[in-house]
DNA sequence: AGCACGCCGACT
DNA sequence: GTCGGCGTGCTC
């Protein structure tokens, strides 16, 4: 017997294994496997089992072994799987690596070993220096690959030095690679925690810094141990060199402790009963207990969207079937998933990107089990092992986070009608500005709309007001002020009345640009050839590309004159606006740079909610998804930002954020006020932002006009290489040879190639085309036909991708 | 995607 | 003359 085996390799069919006796009455459609692949092991999924084979007998090998004797995935799964590998014209095996929880995955890694004879040489002293350090390692700790011998060695030696002794070990026969089977590591956290009390620690340190008094304070004050990347996030990277230092001294111990989650303890929050629903809940409750299909479920923010969840999720697991609701990563907040407990308690599984190998595997196996019949998560929960799906809800389905852009580039939002519609379930799609697709499929009839106009509570739509940033006049001399007159009056009243405010600026950072007066010179990445971004609080220069960091110096790296002049204000500007204004006033600033601590985004919004701040500024991470009590005031320091981005969505997405961002304000039966500063008052976006329909409307007819989606399909193909003439040169030939198949397609284009909208990253050149087709069916068939062979120009350093359906255009 | 084999420059 | 740089081609 055969089985088809699948693996994360970009091979167009799955590969055919030889299924061992020992397996022959167990294997099944289904199973996670290893098999042997080159010179190594790697997981595979089985997709088919067969009696027979072309392939010649002698090239076919065994599988090793079953990885989990419980198939994780059934036939319906696997015909969801193919129908992703079809559409998005990946190999079925990245698909299933995609879909299927890392944990459940293992492959077959070269691990160093010490000989007879290396365990000799290190006894009898007979080898030293490096090989002799490298030796004594693999000795002390059998199984280590090259990698982890580089790292665990990092400290007393070079990478480059490590290898060339291992190879040299290898070569005298002291040292021989064996094959070694592994799980994904479990990630794990480094903690740090003072071992004497504070004042000791103090009088132990010779020279106490800064940082170092800020790491001991903050560990006093913790009583316990804090992760070393909290207080990295807290007091900048120098707290890495601190902690080393106090470690030494002996005052400090650092230790590592599985990585926890904070959503996975969400505790359960609101009424355990459901309270009585409006008549506009009640009317698209009743929709969506009606049957499958699919329902856009457009509603003002607060308009209690939750509740309506809640009933249908409650309804379908009445009728004994599984629920699953999706929401964007940033919207997965222990308050969301804390609605959902107090509601159905354990019956609730929540699977998210932060949550470790382990935890997500564990609550993945109990919505296998049935023990958990509720899936709450991100993205990726799509792929949860559901048996029978009663409904499905995508929260915000306007969110571009639904987009997955690395591996295989699919949308959640997209494949959730696709699933339900397998599973014969009801469909929600939830937002307050909907997306053009869905808003354009709703009023083709493809989508049953369901509105819930107004606010469940009695706070008031608050009113928007634009102020013209060409009027604005300021006193000769000095520097364009950050913000209008009203601006600032608005704010003060608020902060006078106790209220809270939010300011909404799109871009992290202290300035977007540096340059030194007196040569000229910019702080410019050298692998992406943009301007880096200065990170004033931690001292150093960012590329938001490529991540690269380096650390700022107030003398210009180029003619170490102290002249440097910086431009284009980023948060942590408008953040040093706002102190200087409002010196009293309890501020936060959130962004990615002050979020990306763990629990530090729950952090922030905690303190807001609870008034411990009054003021919060940020990205547009501060629009998403919160309701907080008492924010009288809503500010846009900079609307036209969105909207001056050349990309088809640009209005979109700015009109989503503006209208999310003024959902924020309100007070009681109050009404809030948002303030929107701008240079393009009368801009469409801004003249519709109290009648979504109306904006929905004319970008239709824009849309429309320019063939875009809704009313075209998109695919995005991407070149790129370190040689920009060869890559321009396959470019071109692509296109070329798209064009003339493209001619057998009706109503089908190629646009460009041109060279993407950043030409140079990570030190590679990138060109891109983009295949448009008006008709579904023959774009489908053209793209499924000629997007596998581009895969013959990548080659010679040449890169090829694809994105059918791309969110971004640039 | 990984990984090994293979052909050219800088060291002993 | 060796080592190791990474270009190219294969994996059931």
């Amino acid at each position: 017997m055969y089985a088809q085996v699948a693996v994360a390799r970009p091979f167009p069919e799955p590969l055919t294994y030889a299924v061992p006796a020992l397996l022959a009455d167990r294997l099944a459609v289904g199973h996670v496997v290893l098999v042997p692949l080159g010179s190594t092991g790697e997981t595979g999924y089985v997709v088919e089992l067969r009696d027979s084979t072309d392939l010649d007998p002698a090239r076919i090998k065994p599988i090793t072994r079953l990885l989990d004797p419980v198939v994780a995935f059934d036939a319906r799964q696997l015909a969801f799987f193919d129908w992703i590998a079809r559409y998005y014209v990946v190999p079925l095996g990245m698909v299933v690596h995609t879909a299927l929880p890392s944990r459940i995955r293992a492959k077959v890694v070269k691990a160093a070993e010490a000989t007879q004879d290396g365990v000799r040489a290190l006894a009898t002293h007979t080898i030293e220096g490096e090989e002799a350090q490298v030796l004594r390692e693999i000795v002390n700790r059998p199984g280590l690959t090259s990698r982890a011998l580089v790292r665990r060695l990092g400290a007393e030696l070079d990478g480059p030095v490590v290898e060339r002794a291992l190879a040299a070990l290898v070569r005298s026969e002291r040292v021989q690679w064996v094959d070694r089977e592994i799980g994904e590591t479990r990630a794990m956290v480094r903690t740090v925690r003072l071992v004497v009390d504070l004042d000791t620690a103090r009088a132990a340190v010779p020279r106490l810094g800064s940082v170092q008094a800020s790491v001991l304070g903050a560990l006093d004050e913790a009583q316990g141990e804090l992760e070393l990347r909290d207080l990295v996030e807290r007091f900048g990277s120098g707290a890495r060199t601190a902690v080393k230092k106090l470690a030494e001294l002996g005052v400090l111990e650092e230790g590592e402790r599985e990585r926890r989650d904070t959503l996975a303890e969400a505790r359960p929050l609101g009424p355990s009963e459901a309270p009585v629903l409006n008549g506009d809940q009640e009317r698209a409750l009743r929709a969506i207990e009606g049957g499958p299909g699919t329902y856009l479920l457009f509603g003002v923010t607060g308009a209690g969207k939750t509740e309506v969840f809640l009933g249908a999720a409650r309804h379908m697991l009445d009728q004994g079937r599984q629920v699953l609701v999706l929401v964007p990563e940033i919207g997965l907040t222990p308050q969301l998933v804390g609605r959902f407990k107090a509601r159905f308690g354990d019956d609730v599984a929540v699977l998210h990107s932060g949550l470790t190998g382990h935890q997500r595997l564990a609550e993945w196996r109990r919505i296998r089990a049935g023990e958990a019949r509720v899936a709450v998560g991100a993205r990726s929960a799509l792929f949860a092992p559901f048996d029978d799906l009663g409904l499905v809800v995508v929260d915000e389905e306007h969110d571009d986070s639904y987009k997955q852009d690395e591996g295989v580039p699919y949308s959640a939002r997209d494949l959730a009608v696709v699933l339900g519609r397998r599973h014969g379930a009801a469909v929600v799609l939830a937002t307050a500005t909907p997306s053009l697709e869905s808003w354009h499929n709703a009023t083709a009839g493809r989508y049953a709309l369901l509105e819930l106009p107004r606010r469940a509570t009695k706070r008031a739509v608050p009113t928007v007001e634009l102020i013209d940033m060409t009027q604005l006049a300021w006193p000769e001399g000095t520097p364009r002020p950050l913000l209008a007159d009203p601006v600032v009056t608005a704010l003060q009243q608020t902060f006078a009345r106790g209220g809270k405010a939010i300011v909404l600026y799109n871009r992290r950072g202290y300035a977007t640009q540096v340059q030194c007066t007196s040569c000229g010179s910019c702080w410019e990445c050298p692998n992406c050839g943009i301007s880096m971004t200065l990170h004033k609080r931690i001292e150093r220069m960012s590329c938001h590309y490529c991540g690269l960091s380096l650390r700022y110096t107030p003398a210009c790296p180029v003619c170490h004159a102290e002249s440097q002049e910086e431009l284009g204000k980023g948060t942590e500007q408008v953040e040093e606006g706002l102190k200087a204004l409002f010196p009293d006033i309890a501020m936060a600033r959130m962004d990615a740079d002050t979020t990306s601590g763990r629990g530090a985004h729950e952090r922030i919004l905690t303190a807001f909610r609870e008034g411990r701040t009054q003021l919060l500024v940020g990205t547009q991470i501060v629009a998403k998804g919160h309701d907080f009590p008492d924010v009288h005031t809503a500010v846009v320091v900079s609307a036209d930002r969105g909207f001056r981005i050349p990309d088809f969505r640009a209005a979109e997405r700015t009109f989503a954020l503006l209208v999310q961002v003024a959902g924020r304000a309100g007070r009681g039966d109050v009404a809030g006020r948002v303030l929107v500063q701008t240079w393009k008052p009368d801009h469409y976006v801004l003249q519709h932002l109290d009648d979504v329909r109306a904006f929905l409307h004319t970008e239709s007819r824009l849309r429309g006009t320019l063939a875009y989606p809704p009313f075209s399909r998109l695919c995005l193909v991407r070149v790129d290489g370190v040689d920009r003439k060869a890559v321009e040169r396959a470019a071109g030939e692509m296109a070329r040879a798209l064009r003339q198949s493209g001619r057998e397609y009706p109503r089908t284009a190629v646009l460009g190639p041109a060279a993407a909208a950043l030409p140079r990253l990570v030190g590679r050149w990138r060109f891109q085309i983009v295949l448009r087709g008006q008709h579904v069916k023959a774009f489908r068939d053209w793209i499924e036909a000629e997007l596998p062979g581009l895969g013959k120009w990548a080659k010679k350093g040449i890169r090829v991708s694809w994105d059918v359906d791309p969110r971004h255009l640039m």
